[in-house]
DNA sequence: GTGGTTTTCGCCTCGTGGTCGAAAACATGC
DNA sequence: GCATGTTTTCGACCACGAGGCGAAAACCAC
């Protein structure tokens, strides 16, 4: 059992809350504690900061124990959970970040990690609970003015497809004319020029695209007060 | 001289980027540093984490040593900034924190403390001069989709006050017509139906307005993806 | 009153996005 | 082969938000 820090110092953890969408239904990766405290309960994969790592590269270090890594796509910052009762003393404080797994993708993952629904989730541990709907919730908003989309895609899907992810994602109903409109208007959707054949009862070949970036940018200089001269 | 933490321990920080607005210059908080390391360059508010309280009560808690708290009328959590070599070992971990204080207050400050214009930063202590953009980049973002003025305009103002405090804080001209026109289709500007003297050149009497809340708010399901039956 | 100044308001335009329906391109069954 | 059904794609329509502009309103100084 490790003691409490040197007065005024804190074990500091990273923590990663890891989505993915498979037939529609937003899954977050976790792990089940075999010890105390909350043993049994499923947790978000993390652990320390090492001495000579920045958070970042410290959640992708742990993250690297559960996934391959190249199958995550996409991760950023999500915040810091610092409540000094989010667990049983010692006192932690952690770094939280969201991650997204494509659709395409099925990693292995080790014998105590599964995915589970994200509107389903069993007992969780500590606080994981609450960062995971912060990390929900973080990628539904920026799946409206950013390209995160690419982070939860196939390299190429036909618009229907993109449509599925993004209304499982977003949980309500998204229309495909509008989502293919909007997004290939950013410049964010090409086509590879490719069509995919049609499902068995029929139906006109839907064209391929991709993103045309995989790397976030945020699409829009969003909302209002532009500089002037720069009318949308 | 302390000595490093418990080993996988560290000392956590919280710093404020505090910015106000005077003279159409936007201008953020610093204080000299007395000791090494960095003694004689200039520093953001902030300490040490405190054993019972979450980072957020320990940012008020430091900048409450600098400024009246009251007259910080907004806080928000910019990030956590932990690069190893962020500062001289031992190494320390921060949480940054956005602060914004009303054009019309004019805080007391003590004597190692003093404004700074943050388009002239002076030899910035730390990683403290990147927070700083950070933290400016965070309000010229949210002045856009949020009702975020409400912690950078005094409680009454008219739209010319209120226009030269946009402009100078997103570093543009701004239209008092469409600051105006979009603020109050938001519903964050009300009329407090007294109207401001004109100035010695004469001139149409200004109207009053304040911000209907005074909590962040963001004013838009903003940008695309609207669930159906939901076009604005 | 006349001219200058500042604020306010209405009108125009454009781009964005939600909605709908028609057309395109496939499959199956008769 | 042709009619029918299915799925995708595309164009048309509309509402609304926001930038631009100019006129009108409401003041001051002379």
């Amino acid at each position: 059992m490790e003691t409490g820090g040197e007065q005024g110092t804190y074990a500091h953890d990273v923590l990663a809350v890891v989505l993915r969408i498979t037939g529609s239904v937003p899954s977050v990766l976790l792990w089940q504690r075999a010890r105390e405290p909350h043993a049994g309960r499923w947790a978000l994969p993390g652990g320390r900061l090492g001495p000579d790592e920045d958070v970042e590269a410290s959640v992708r270090r742990h993250l690297a124990e559960k996934v391959d890594l190249a199958e995550v796509a996409h991760v950023e910052q999500l915040g810091v959970f610092s409540d000094p009762h989010r667990g049983p003393p010692p006192r932690r404080v952690a770094t939280a970040f969201l991650g997204l797994v494509p659709s395409d993708a099925d990693p292995a993952v080790p014998h105590d990690t599964a995915w589970h629904p994200v509107d389903a989730l069993p007992e969780t541990a500590f606080d994981h609970g609450a960062i995971t709907r912060d990390g929900v919730d973080r990628l539904r908003a920026k799946l409206s003015y950013t390209n995160i989309g690419f982070a939860l895609a196939p390299d190429a899907f036909t618009v229907s497809e993109l449509r599925d992810l993004y209304a499982a994602a977003l949980g309500h109903r998204v229309s495909a004319t509008n989502l293919h409109r909007v997004l290939t208007r950013r410049g964010v959707l090409v086509p590879t020029g490719e069509t995919a054949p049609p499902g068995p009862s029929g139906g006109r070949p839907a064209a391929m695209y991709r993103f045309s970036e995989h790397e976030l940018r945020v699409t829009d200089p969003f909302a209002a007060l532009r500089p002037p001269g720069h009318a949308v």
